[in-house]
DNA sequence: CTGTTAGCGCCTTCAA
DNA sequence: TTGAAGGCGCTAACAG
C-alpha cells in the first residue's frame, strides 16, 4: 500500500497536524521537527493524494476565459469548446467563467484583465492582443500569482505561463511550401489574402509565407497582401478585383477569415483556370470546398484541443504540478480531402 | 453549493445508506423508496463526486498494456510513452502493467489476453493482430466486461470498445495525394515500400494509396509493392535493386519501417534525379531527411497521444463515463520541413 | 510549537 | 428493507 500521512506521522513520531504543516509549507514547526518529517517523507516515498486533499479543502478551481466577441466561424467554435469544457468541468469542482470582450480592442481586454486581477481566480486564459497596455496588466497578474494562458494569439516575451496556440510563422511557411510544391516550377503569380495586418497572427503567417517564397520559390511572384478584414463580402469584392487586375493568379494563400467570399469568386472561375488554394481553418465552407477540389489544402488549429489544453495547464499551474509538454503542443493540422476528420 | 448525498437523503427522508444503495444500483431497497430517492436526485440535480467515491472505495484502476516486443523506432517510442504514462498514473490510483509479447505472433497475443481474462483488470489495451483466434478471445473479454482498447492496429468488427490509432486507408490516400500533387502531371513511375503485406495497417495504407493513384493520377505507374520487413538492411538491398531495374523511379511511398536503409540509397542518388518521397513515422532519421530535403513529407501518428488517449478511454469505460470523441481521435499528422515539432 | 478532533463526499460493515 | 457509525487520505480549527 502507498504510504499515507498517518504512516509518516507515526514514522516521524509526530502528529497528523504537524505532518500537514510540513507538507503544505505552513509555519509553526521547529526546524528539527520539520526535517524529521521530511526524512520520513523521503524514506517512505510519500506522495500526497491530491484528490483527497482537494476533498478535504473542498477546493474548487475557478478559471476565467476571456474571449473576443467576434462572430467568425473560428471564434464561434472556440466559444463552443469553452462552453463544453465548462460543462464538463462543473463535475470536477472546476468553475469556468466566460467573459466576452469587444474584439481588436486592447482597452476592453485590459479592463477585463483588471477585473480578473481584482477577482484573483485560480487562473485566466485569454486571446491576447499584442499591445503595451496588455503586456503591462499581464505582468501585474503574473506578480499577483495568477496562472495565465494565452489562447490562439500570444503575447511575446510576456509573463504568461503558457501559450495554447499554433506557431503562426511555421503555419505560413507550411502554406508556402504546399503552394510552392503544388505549383511545381511554374512561373506564376500568387495572391495572399489576410484579415488584417494589424493582428499579430496574421502578420506572422504572412511573414512565414513570404520567407519560404523568397527562399525556395523564385518562380512565384507574390502580389501585395489583400486585407479582407475577415469579412466575406469584402473578401469577395477585393478578390474579384484582384482577378480582374491580375488575370494570371495561379495560387492563393488565404490566411484569415471570410473564406465564403473567396469561394464565391472561385466557383465562378472556369475549372481549368482555377488557382491552387491553401486556406486556414476547417469550417463547413472550407471542408466542402476541399471535397470539391476548389481548395487544395486547409491548415487548421484545433480549437477543442486548445481549450482542453488551456484548462489542463491552468489546473497544473494552480496545483504546482508539471505539464506534459508534448500533450499541450498545438499542432498545425494539414487537411487534404483525404484525411478529413 | 452542489447537492451531496446528505441533501438527497434529507430531501427523500431516508438514510445515507439507502441513498447509496440506490446510487449504486444495489439491491435491498423497496421500489417505493427507490423512486423517492430517484426523484430527489433528479429534483436536486445531484451528480456524485467521483473523486470522493473513489477515495471511499480506495479504488485503484488496474490496466494492462500488451505491446509487441519489436525493436523499430515506432514501437520503442510507443513503449516509452506507456512507461511514462504508467509513472504518471501511479500518482492517481492507477496501475498500468506492461506485458511484452513476441511480435507478429497471434498465439502469443492470445495467450497474453487469456491471462488478462483470468486477471480481470479494469481494462486492457493491445496492439491487435487481425486473426480469428484474437477476435475470439476479444469477444470473450468483452463478455467478461473488461474494457478493451486496440492500439495502433485495429481489430475490425470486433468487440473492442475503442481504437486508438489512425485510419490507415486515409493515411495511404493522403500519401497518394501528396505524391501525386508534388509530381504534378509528370509521366512517371512510383515505388511503394511496405514492411509486410501480412500486416493489416500496411495493407490498408497500400490500398488507400493505390485507390488515389487510380482515381486521380493516371500519369503515375505504380510498381509492384516492395516488402522490406521493416528492416533497414533488407530495405536498402531491395530499393537499390529497384533503382537498378527501374532507373526512372520518380516517387516513393515508404509506409513501413526501415527508413534508414531507404535513406542510405537515396543519399547516393544524384540530387537532380532524386525522387519525391513520402514516408511514415517521424523519427530521428526521417526528421533529419526532411530537413535535408531528401524526404518531402512524413506522415505520423503520435504515439504519446495514442497512449494517453487509451488510458483516458479505459478510465472512462471503467467508470461508465462518456468519452470526448474529438479528443480521442488520432490525427494523421503531416509534417513538412516547415512544421516540425 | 505541537496535538486532538472533526469534517470533505461517499461507501461499507453491522445491527436493527 | 432500512439505518447508524466508522473510515478513505488529507486539512483545518481549536486547544494546549
Amino acid at each position: 500500500m502507498k504510504p499515507t500521512v498517518h504512516d509518516i506521522a507515526r514514522s516521524a513520531g509526530v502528529s497528523l497536524a504537524t505532518v500537514d504543516r510540513v507538507l503544505n509549507g505552513r509555519p509553526g514547526v521547529r526546524a528539527v521537527t520539520r526535517s524529521k518529517v521530511e526524512e520520513a517523507i523521503a524514506a517512505l516515498g510519500f506522495v500526497r493524494d491530491l484528490a483527497a486533499a482537494n476533498l478535504a479543502k473542498s477546493r474548487t478551481y475557478s478559471f476565467v476565459f476571456i474571449l473576443p466577441d467576434y462572430d467568425n466561424s473560428f471564434m464561434k467554435g472556440l466559444r463552443r469548446e469553452v462552453v463544453a469544457a465548462s460543462e464538463r468541468a462543473s463535475t470536477e469542482r472546476t468553475e469556468i467563467r466566460i467573459v466576452a470582450v469587444p474584439h481588436f480592442d486592447p482597452h476592453a481586454l485590459v479592463a477585463a484583465l483588471e477585473e480578473v486581477l481584482a477577482d484573483k481566480p485560480n487562473g485566466v486564459a485569454f486571446v491576447a492582443i499584442d499591445a503595451p497596455e496588455v503586456r503591462e496588466i499581464a505582468a501585474k497578474l503574473n506578480e499577483a500569482g495568477v496562472p495565465m494562458v494565452t489562447l490562439v494569439s500570444d503575447l511575446p516575451a510576456s509573463s504568461r505561463d503558457h501559450y495554447a496556440g499554433i506557431d503562426n510563422i511555421a503555419a505560413g511557411r507550411t502554406a508556402g511550401s504546399l503552394l510552392g510544391r503544388f505549383l511545381s516550377g511554374r512561373e506564376a503569380q500568387v495572391a495572399v489574402l489576410a484579415g488584417s495586418m494589424l493582428v499579430r497572427d496574421h502578420r506572422e503567417r504572412v511573414e512565414g509565407f513570404l520567407a519560404v517564397m523568397a527562399e525556395a520559390y523564385p518562380n512565384l511572384r507574390v502580389l501585395p497582401v489583400i486585407e479582407g478584414r475577415d469579412d466575406s463580402a469584402l473578401v469577395e469584392e477585393k478578390v474579384s478585383e484582384a482577378f480582374e487586375v491580375t488575370p494570371g493568379i495561379a495560387g492563393i494563400y488565404s490566411l484569415g477569415g471570410g473564406n465564403r467570399g473567396l469561394l464565391r469568386v472561385l466557383r465562378k472561375v472556369p475549372v481549368e483556370a482555377r488557382p491552387v488554394v491553401v486556406a486556414h481553418d476547417l469550417t463547413d465552407a472550407t471542408r466542402a470546398a476541399l471535397g470539391e477540389g476548389i481548395i487544395d489544402a486547409v491548415l487548421n488549429q484545433d480549437a477543442g484541443h486548445e481549450v482542453r489544453s488551456a484548462v489542463r495547464v491552468l489546473k497544473a499551474k494552480a496545483d504546482g504540478l508539471p505539464v506534459i509538454e508534448a500533450q499541450e503542443r498545438i499542432r498545425i493540422d494539414i487537411f487534404l480531402k483525404d484525411n478529413l476528420p
